[in-house]
DNA sequence: CTCTGTGCAAAATATTTGCAGGCTC
DNA sequence: GAGCCTGCAAATATTTTGCACAGAG
């Protein structure tokens, strides 16, 4: 079986003690953190600089060990690309939950062909938005 | 007929220059454009101060005058509510296509249904990232 | 031993805010 | 005229970068 850990070695890209806890980090989350979230998480098992939390989640996903998103709070989520998902994501707070897979993808590769000035697709995202039970006040 | 600046006729929401002047530019544009865009179209006309256009547009969005879109640029996208799509979007640069519909409010009604802790479902985002034709080098 | 990765600090980018004066209604 | 809006400048927030040293292979 294939471990998330051993994603990490591909190239030139060395298995560091924080890459690993992002990682683990990742795996266990179930839904997509923000660097900040990532960072807070990491720093509870051992230190690492907020810097290199952003550094190294760049480097995993040009690599696709990692998906970025971009949901409607300003900055980025990510999730594992082993394990992509389609969200509901609160317009208020960070509550976000994951949804059933829907063929998304197929529709995605679909409506690319529509495309004019591109040659080559790498993702798509359909993510809804709404107001969870906490943030509905009255 | 509606225009679209009668949007501004709400509340206390005053129908002032720089509102005027960004909901053209927004009307006029053919996909979302971000906050940087729509102040260099502005002051193509008249000037207005950058934080204006922030505080605007911010205060359209919350009276559901303008969408705030997110893509993997690292700031904003605008687009007038009363024409929402989806888009094909450049991971490096800020190309961005807007893409036919495909049902997608419907499929989104569908999902929203399977969300455990939503009390509201405000809208949705289906978006496809991409390298375009000029930034696809080599 | 070589080269990549990390921490630290500073820089760059993006967005928000306080305040005094101006304009809409 | 009252209250919202704007310009200006400064403050925040977020993300990136340079550099010297540390650690992986």
């Amino acid at each position: 079986m294939q471990e998330n850990k051993d994603l990490l070695f591909v190239d030139g890209f060395r298995k560091t003690g924080p890459r690993n806890i992002i990682l683990e980090v990742l795996e266990y989350a179930d839904k997509p953190l923000s660097v900040d979230e990532v960072h807070k998480e990491v720093n509870k098992k051992s230190y690492c600089d907020q810097a290199t939390v952003y550094r190294n989640l760049k480097s995993m996903v040009s690599k696709d060990i990692v998906l970025e998103k971009y949901f409607c709070h300003g900055h980025a989520h990510y999730e594992l690309a082993s394990d992509p998902h389609s969200h509901i994501v609160c317009k208020y707070c960070e509550h976000i939950e994951e949804l059933p897979d829907f063929g998304g993808e197929a529709m995605a590769k679909k409506l690319f062909k529509k495309a004019k000035k591109f040659k080559e697709m790498s993702g798509f995202s359909f993510e809804i938005y709404g107001i969870c039970n906490s943030c509905k006040r009255k």
